[in-house]
Parts: structure tokens; C-alpha cells; sequence
DNA sequence: CCCTGATTCGC
DNA sequence: GCGAATCAGG
């Protein structure tokens, strides 16, 4: 892979935009975090200036409504309602964007669509969660997690690192507890089962294997 | 441990 | 110019 203009013009956009050398170099694949890090020097750019403003340090206390622990610029917003509209999930871009104009924007916006909770800053009421709303679709009445497990998220939650919204990564539970209103949030933070957004325990409660009553017929 | 960016230096 | 290896931190 070399430094195309195009690649290069990537580079320096998402540089700018506060996004971290390695997840730069996943973007344009190919190179490594450190040939991000070193055309970004060569590029006299190491200083990133340009769109400063408020690179996300601090994620508002007690302010539930906010969430963008990665990164999360790209979001144009429409801003226009349709009224007579009946349609939800209907796109329909009268207008296609055919020109070259942000293929990294749809890229940025469906990646990770895996923890809606973080990123909408609702938080899924226990109970009644559907955490990435994929698994569990044939439930009988109403989820009844087996005692077991919930006794062990309860265990788990004693445990957890309790870490905040800014150290969350690939890599850690992202389940969240106590109530965002408060000062008595945090998140569980535990290893992450691979690919999963949650802790074994809380992958549990997230996904259920849609059969796990005690009434283990055969 | 995970992750950052910064620097060096052979290629 | 390039980027792996390394360094220096959080």
C-alpha cells in the first residue's frame, strides 16, 4: 500500500478529527497504526490542530444524554421530518450521492453496531433488554433469566472494574449499571468474550439461548 | 494488560 | 519517503 492522495487526504481528515493513529490504520487497512503515526510526522501534522474544540475528554457526570466514548463525528443529521411519512426504515435518498463524497462516512456510521445501549445513551432496563437486539426472538412470556445467572450478574456486578464510558474498548463489557442519572454509574468493564460486547456472565443475560428453563427435556 | 503518540534508523 | 522496532507514557 502506498500514500495515494486519496489515502493520504483520509489520513489527514480522520487525524484531524481527533481519531487515534491505530484506528486510522484499520480504516485504510493495509498499514500498520505506525505508518499512520509516521507519515502523520512527515506530514508535519503531528500537532493536531485544525478542529480542536472539545476532543471528548470529560463525558458530562450526570449527564446521561451524552455517549461517544470512541469516536463518533460522522453524523451529518437530516434534521427534516416526513410528516406523512409512515415509513420508517425508508432511506429513500431522492438524491444518491454518487460523487466520490464521503464513502468513509457510511463505513464510520455502521461500524460497531454492536452496543446500542453506549451509543444511544438509553439504557436497557434490565429486564426487559434486548441489548443488540438480535438473539432471543421466540421468548415464551416474559425473559426469565434462570435465578442462576442472575444471581451471577449480581456477582459479577460487585466485581466489576466500574469503569466509565471513556475506557470502554473492544475488549471490555460494556454492560452498563446503577442509573446514568447518578453518580452511581459505571460500566462493568470485565474481559469481553470475543466478538461480544459483554463479560461471559452478561452475555448470559444478553443473549439467551432461548431454551435455558430447568426443564431440560431429553 | 490494554491502549496512546513519538522517535529512531535501516531500508 | 517509509514503517518496524522501540520508547515513553496513561
Amino acid at each position: 500500500m502506498s500514500w495515494t492522495d486519496e489515502r493520504v487526504e483520509t489520513l489527514k481528515r480522520m487525524w484531524s478529527e481527533g481519531q487515534s493513529a491505530s484506528q486510522i490504520a484499520k480504516e485504510l487497512g493495509g498499514v500498520t497504526r505506525n505508518a499512520v503515526i509516521g507519515k502523520v510526522h512527515r506530514l508535519g501534522l503531528s500537532n493536531r490542530s485544525g478542529a480542536e474544540g472539545a476532543p471528548a475528554e470529560t463525558a458530562a457526570p450526570a449527564a446521561p444524554a451524552q455517549a461517544a466514548p470512541p469516536v463518533e463525528p460522522p453524523r451529518p443529521a437530516p434534521a427534516e421530518e416526513e410528516a406523512a411519512a409512515p415509513s420508517p426504515a425508508a432511506p429513500a435518498p431522492s438524491d444518491a450521492p454518487e460523487e466520490a463524497a464521503d464513502p468513509e462516512i457510511v463505513e464510520a456510521a455502521e461500524e460497531e453496531e454492536a452496543e446500542p445501549a453506549a451509543a444511544t445513551g438509553v439504557v436497557p432496563l434490565r429486564r426487559t433488554i434486548v441489548p443488540a437486539g438480535q438473539p432471543l426472538p421466540p421468548q415464551p412470556s416474559a425473559n426469565e433469566i434462570s435465578p442462576e445467572t442472575l444471581a451471577s450478574v449480581r456477582e459479577v456486578e460487585k466485581k466489576a472494574r466500574k469503569i466509565s464510558l471513556m475506557e470502554l474498548t473492544e475488549r471490555t463489557c460494556k454492560w452498563p449499571i446503577g442509573d446514568p442519572a447518578t453518580d452511581d454509574f459505571w460500566f462493568c468493564g470485565l474481559p469481553a468474550q470475543a466478538g461480544k460486547p459483554y463479560c461471559e456472565a452478561h452475555v448470559g443475560v444478553a443473549f439467551q439461548p432461548m431454551s435455558s428453563r430447568r426443564d431440560r427435556r431429553r
